[in-house]
Order: structure tokens, then sequence, then C-alpha cells
DNA sequence: TGATAATATGAGCTTTCACTCAGGTTTTGC
DNA sequence: GCAAAACCTGAGTGAAAGCTCATATTATCA
């Protein structure tokens, strides 16, 4: 399609419209790939529409795949940082409510924007840089922390495998209940089942916690 | 990019030599579709790949779209057909016994070709057929119909909520499983989580079952 | 207020890529 | 053996899209 694939590192935006630009280039990234895909999304097409001239963009992103990643970037980081700011939170309640909450956070966290999550959980994995499965990862981390102060109350005795279970099923299940499922099951009806889930996957039944 | 998107309906291969060339694109789009993801995958590239000459492509399918799509059919057409026999097979056994051969058959009708299934799953799901979706659907009725012979033996009232977490939450672990995290476990030791998991949500507890 | 740096612009160059077509080769069936 | 049908070939076409650059505008700061 085009000149060099990749090219050298780009001017940084220090004043404020330069920041606005990109902050506005960013989010025409973010609804073209939700709305179109990744197939779809072309750079002239991105700086129309976040109202910039398309050498505005080449002088922040040195290409498109520049772009879609610094998006996955500052998309996830957002994620990770609430994530674990949460689970610091979660350390002293019982573990029935920690769960409860837990999971409520963790919708309150997608739910924001799922369509953008969903769209850069799978379009970016096949991108090379290995940026979903570093929060994946962070995400396990976190929930193997968590597991790791109750494993005597707990029934999964290898908290690595626990904590991917968790982290994969419940990932999924909200991605999808929000996106493809999103008209059958109300948002309540997926927490609250979501919770018995994981729940019996841990203590085994859900009301009488050990 | 070119010329009209999309045509008309093309020939069908009827000997037998252009029944070996359709198969030898459907191989190379697979295989491309894997390593490099729908964005890289070009036409031209495909016809090289599968030895053989643009122009034969385009004798049988119309266009890029329909080129993934009819590879997504007939893989997502023998998932589907493998599970359903499945299903049939395994309405007498215990309610144990069978979660632990449909999770046994599933893991075997997935690893076939689990990187091929991720980048369908993930990359088609953007290309407007529903395709994906009717897998989903049809895997979820399947459980769904399994589930309901049992309804007294099980704890989830609500079936169709059920079945949706069931299959959302093993097709995830599994491709999960076997592809960013296919080092760190072995398929015994998933397999036989997946089990526990699908079995203290069903029942509670994992060896009486009620 | 002027000099310099930062930022913005968009016409246009260039490459990629979907797709065609005119003509060749192989197979089939009589 | 021959004609018709099926199949194959690949150079080429046109358009989409990545990216540059010369020039214009705005901000900073002395």
């Amino acid at each position: 399609m085009a000149a060099q694939p990749a090219k050298t590192p780009r001017k940084r935006p220090t004043q404020r419209r330069s920041q606005q630009t990109v902050a506005a280039i960013l989010e025409a990234t973010g609804r073209i790939l939700v709305e179109e895909g990744y197939a779809k999304l072309n750079t002239n097409r991105v700086a129309e529409v976040a109202g910039v001239s398309i050498g505005s963009l080449y002088q922040y992103f040195p290409n498109k795949q520049a772009l879609v990643l610094a998006l996955a970037k500052s998309h996830i980081g957002r994620e990770i940082e609430r994530l674990t700011e949460m689970t610091a939170e979660l350390q002293k309640l019982p573990l029935a409510e920690a769960t409860r909450q837990c999971i409520r956070a963790l919708f309150e966290a997608f739910s924001v924007d799922v369509e953008l999550h969903r769209a850069l959980v799978t379009d970016v994995v096949n991108l090379g840089e290995p940026l979903v499965y570093e929060l994946q990862a962070k995400a396990e981390f976190a929930v193997r922390v968590a597991l790791e102060r109750r494993r005597d109350e707990i029934l999964p005795k290898d908290l690595d495998l626990a904590a991917f279970f968790l982290v994969s099923a419940v990932d999924s299940i909200v991605i999808r209940g929000l996106t493809i499922a999103g008209d059958r099951f109300s948002l309540k009806t997926l927490e609250d089942e979501i919770y018995e889930l994981v729940l019996r996957y841990l203590v085994g039944t859900t009301s009488p916690a050990a």
C-alpha cells in the first residue's frame, strides 16, 4: 500500500495543542476499530475522523501498527491499573465478599469500553507485540496473590492453574456476555452467576464458605 | 485496493485435479491466517503458498472474504459435527462420567487445530457473517439439552445461562490453555481441572454427585 | 516584536493488493 | 484421435491506502 512499513521514532507532543491532537487521533482509532475492525482501519480515515490532517498523524505515530499499539497500551494500562488497586483493597474482606466485589469491579472496568476491549483482544493479538498476554499475566498474578492468602480456605491446590482458570473463564464470559449475548442476559444476572461459578470452583458450595 | 468487492458465483471443482487445487488454496489460507492473521492475508500470497496461480484461486472463490468464509465454514462445520455426535452418545452415562468424556472429546476436537480455531474465532468474528456465533449457539444448544435431562441433579436453575457459561468458559480455557499457556500446563492437567470447574459449578462438590 | 521552535496541513508519490482476461494445457467422452 | 469442456496461467489494471515533504500556521520566550 505504501512506503516503507516502518520508520524512525517520532516527535513527542509537548504543548497542550498537540496533546489534544494525539488524543483525538487515538480516540478516532478506537472508534473505527470498534465499528469496523482492524482490517478496515486506515490512517487516512483515522485522521479524517479525528479532524486532523494525515500529516499530523504521522508526526506522532511512525506507522499504522504503532498507532494501534499505542491505543492498546493506554487502554490495557488503565485496566491493569484498576485491577491492581482493586486487589489491594480486597485483601481484608472475607472470601465470599471479596469475590463479589472483585467481580463487580471487573464488570465496571470492562464495561466502560467492552467493545474496545474486545476489539483489542481479538485484533491486536495477531499484531506481534505480546501486549494482550501481559494483561492476562498481570491479572493472573493479582488473582494468584489473592488466592495465596487464603490457600487453606480454598479447594484448588495448584494456584497458578487456578488463577489461569479464573482469569480465562471470567474474562471470556464477561466479554461474550456483554457483546454477543448482551441482549440475552441482564448485567445483574451475569454478575450473580459468575459469582456462583467462581465461588463454587474455589470452595465447592456457595453460601457456607469454610 | 481493487476491482469490485464481490462478484458472481464461481465454478465448482468437479475433477480431482481442481479439487486438489481448492484444497491447497484452503490449506494455504489457514496457514497464513494462523501465522500472520487476517490483516496480512492477501490473495496473491495465498496463491503463491498454495502453489497455484492467482487466476485459479479466483476461479473458485469470488473474493477474499468468500475464501476465508469457506475455510471457516469447513472447519467449524467439522467441529459442530463432532460436537453433536458426541452429545448423543453421552446421554446415558452418569453426570460425572459424561462430563469427563465430554471434556476429553472437546479437547480432542479443538486440539486438532487450535491455532486455526483461535484465528477463526478472533479474526472471522469481525467478518460480518455470524458463522462463529453459530458454533457457540450450537454448542450451547447441545449442552442445554444435556443439562435438561438432569435438571434435578444440578444446581443451576437457568439452563440457558448455565449453557452459555459452560461453553464460554470451557472454550476460552481450552484455547488459551493450548496456545498462550501451552507450555505451562500439560494437557492432562488442563483436562482434570476443567473437569473440576464444570462439575463443581453443576453440583457443588466434585466426587459425590447427587 | 522578532526569532526560533513546535505544530498543522494536504496534495501527491508509491506500493500493495484485489481481481480480470486472453490465451495456453489437460481431461473427458465419444 | 478429436472436439469440447474443464482447468490452469500470470502479466496486467485500477483503486485503495501508507506515508512524505514542502509549506503554512501557531506558540514560546527573550
